[in-house]
DNA sequence: TTGAAAGCGATACCAT
DNA sequence: ATGGTATCGCTTTCAA
């Protein structure tokens, strides 16, 4: 592997200085450098295909271009990968490149994470998790622009912008495409107590009962758990009952697979005897269930995007920084988007 | 955020050169430096935290102590994931730092994820897939130190080295398990024709079958796809003929799915009616399946961490590498685990 | 218009 | 034993 050009090879080779390389390459040659040596040095730096070295770069400039990420857990999940992914694309295509570090599950390595990346000098961070939560934002995010996807800063007075998706209005949405199909009995598993996801939901689900004017059964919603399992046990309690709802919200894919093994063990026909819908839209899943979940997709993507979208605009303007005085607008709300499919359909007739 | 303590700053408040300190904290003080400059030199690099710049370390000895991976499709992937889990714990054991890069399943992509890496000055590369499978590699990979995880050389002389699953044993010791059961008629929903893994498991499918001397239905075995409704159409095919198998070896843990979920619309009960393996362990899904399901974990932190070993091995020890000459052994293969749970019993009695 | 030189932070060689 | 100096690759200021 031969060594790559540098800059005085380009200015060897145009016949002129380091100097005038530099400022050509970097636009700001008009003025400064006679338009005959312009040419030669472009000329020059596209046979040796010339590119800088970025590890100079940093050093001289004090700037990395580097995002580092900390995640509580993509490397084994499909869903926040997709923020990541979401997040990525934008910093490429602004010339950043993203470190991720992931904790896997152990909050005691986030301030580890951090320092790592600090250390490493990135020019800013983000924070990732998997569900919706309150963060205790690691020290070291502090000192460098950064960002919170997916979770929010639980302090007192929030110091850091975040990026999450609006709950309350996925749980709505999804209690209303079940109402327009003529469902009035809606049961509604809703995850685990430890997620703040799941009080938001449930809030949008009764706002759209409420406006339907129906009363909501209070045994209909429950906290199941996140699980194939739990969906299953779930819906078995709700489905053997003599009186059993027409649809079931889930609180993501994989309850409603149980669901799903639930109404099949007892016969019943989806959608036909029972709707079933999702959460999440997770890949490999939900479009490929037996029938095609209907789900409530979480914007992902988007909301990764957005959260680099922020975090570079304040790295290249630090005026943007949220101020300590917590004046300011430190939330961003990314709607859901209602999937519909196969495991939704209108109410069986009485 | 008040700038971080140079090698000047200590040098300094211990009253020698920049020099002393750089060889008392590389550990060459002893002879050097005198013992009691030594302490005063620790002491204060100990008072300013002090720790070298990366960027400045890496200007100066051309090595980053970064190491690159592009991954095909982590990021919507709960496989490759753990793979690159693996592959970093090793890493950052060594005190590197990983890079990945996913190309979304766009090969394209691949020679300027690698370009975007080497040009940042990576000292070494690793490609990982989600499935097994032959790689076209990227030029680029031949010019640092690289290894493949999950995936092969596809070249007729292959040039680096790769890690992978031993899928021959994998597809062996799920059918012995099942045989070990009683089975004698096991189905073998074998994944999409694409995948090289697909034969390998058959071979081993077989090989199982045949110590066993058991001759193999050709009905029995056959591409199904990936997916959960793969699973449920090759299930319903298999289930309503009137000589129905026993047991079905599922080539992951989402066709498994299908083939509960088709069970259960047949009324048949698992394991009671119907054994079902799964493959890949798949977080989230196997576990806590209902019945749990009894599959072929795929070793992929395993397979991550030997892949950097290898590759870390290379970097520091360049005589490592493997040489162009095609000798040497260029694969390792990580042998698969059999994870028994409850969705596998002994074969009905007649 | 051009080039020489300083500096980003660290290491290694070579005088002293 | 110690410190001065060149070097890594680049940008930027300043003199010519």
């Amino acid at each position: 592997m031969q060594r790559k050009a540098t800059a005085l090879d380009v200015a060897k080779r145009a016949g002129v200085s380091r100097s005038a390389v530099s400022l050509v390459l970097n636009g700001r040659g008009d003025g400064n450098v006679a338009k005959e040596s312009q040419d030669r040095i472009r000329q020059a730096a596209a046979d040796l295909n010339y590119s800088p070295n970025p590890i100079a770069l940093s050093l001289r400039n004090q700037r990395t271009r580097v995002i580092g990420i900390v995640s509580d857990e993509v490397v084994v999940s499909p869903f926040d990968g997709n923020i990541i992914g979401g997040a990525d694309d934008v910093a490429r295509a602004h010339g950043f490149v993203t470190v991720v570090m992931d904790t896997e599950r152990d909050a005691s390595r986030d301030e580890s994470a951090v320092e790592t990346l600090l250390d490493r000098q990135v020019d800013g961070l983000m924070y990732v998790t998997v569900g919706l939560k309150p963060l205790d934002v690691p020290q070291g995010m502090l000192r460098v622009p950064s960002v919170l996807a997916n979770c929010y800063d639980s302090s007192p007075a929030p110091r850091l912008h975040h990026v999450i998706p609006d709950e309350v209005s996925g749980g709505r949405e999804a209690t209303e495409h079940l109402l327009q199909l003529g469902h009035r009995d809606i049961a509604f598993l809703a995850g685990a107590a430890t997620s703040p996801a799941v009080p938001l939901r449930i809030v949008g689900h009764r706002e759209a009962m409420a406006k339907a004017a129906i009363p909501v059964r209070e045994d209909r919603v429950f906290m199941a758990g996140w699980d194939i399992n739990d969906g299953f046990h779930g819906a078995m309690g709700l489905l053997s009952a003599t009186e059993r709802p027409t649809a079931i919200v889930c609180a993501n894919d994989r309850l409603a697979i149980g669901v799903a093994l639930a109404a099949a063990r007892l016969g019943l026909s989806v959608p036909r005897d029972l709707s079933i819908m999702g959460y999440d839209d997770e890949s490999r899943i939900a479009a490929t269930m037996v029938p095609a979940l209907t789900t409530m997709a979480l914007p992902l993507r988007e909301m990764g995007a957005a959260a680099m979208s922020m975090l570079l605009g304040q790295i290249e303007d630090p005026a943007r920084r949220p101020t300590s005085d917590g004046s300011g607008h430190l939330e961003t709300m990314v709607p859901c988007r209602l999937v519909v499919r196969e495991s939704t359909g209108p109410v069986p007739a009485l």
